[in-house]
DNA sequence: AATATATATGAACATATAAACATATATAAA
DNA sequence: TTTATATATGTTTATATGTTCATATATATT
């Protein structure tokens, strides 16, 4: 309605910082790469998900020994191995009826080892 | 009820590979490990807060200049630092009435530049 | 060809959570 | 000490998403 009273609810007419606020507006990633980077990072903030990396870190996996080692059923595990392939963190190898899951770069790996260190501190 | 049948939606009675499954269970993370590490990427896991990492790594910041450079309502600006405070990722300075945030240390940058990068290629 | 089994997937449901709104707190300025 | 302002936070609501259940698909085995 109103282009500068758009939000209500931020510090008032003053601009605290006008020099800041206008060298780093220019600094902004453009809001389709925050917004991919912030739905590729939701891969890592999900239970299910970070324990599939993790083993499937350690080698490659059928979908029935991955449901198995974590006690997850076979339906929530492959509905959860189906994200990990669509945003390119796990890659699929199929042999016969088997399908067998892998880590698909070592950026991911360095993802999940800098996180666990992160937290282990 | 039934200790055997906890999971019917998985692989039937056979297990596939017994051997990987028992070398795997012995390394698995803890549940604990494993849960904090993924609440701890779903900090990077949301637009708003990865935006607001953004702009700290590339300087300290007053809230007022945060939510005003991404144009975020002063309240969703100082939930989302409550967070990104409570998880070590962001920390605060207090000076006079105004509080400054920045980010808490190299490892967030690193994380978020690794993230950035994983996603350009 | 019929059956068994490994995996995939659509739909429904329950839960988690981000944003808006209202309001509280803390400090500065008058 | 009264007012203004920068920030914090409790509550509500809307939305997103993970799991379950049912079922489909694909391959192997008989």
């Amino acid at each position: 309605m109103n282009g500068e009273n758009e939000i209500l609810d931020r510090c008032e007419e003053t601009i605290i910082h006008p020099d800041i606020v206008e060298k780093l507006k220019k600094e902004l990633l453009t809001e389709q790469k925050s917004y991919n980077l912030s739905e590729f990072f939701k891969i890592f903030g999900d239970l299910t998900r970070i324990r599939i990396i993790q083993v499937l870190s350690l080698q490659e996996l059928c979908v029935c020994d991955i449901s198995t080692i974590l006690n997850i059923s076979q339906s929530a595990t492959s509905h959860q191995l189906k994200i990990l392939r669509q945003f390119g963190v796990a890659k699929p190898r199929k042999d016969g009826k088997m399908m067998y899951y892998s880590i698909s770069d070592e950026h991911i790996k360095s993802i999940f080892t800098n996180g666990l260190e992160h937290i282990s501190e």
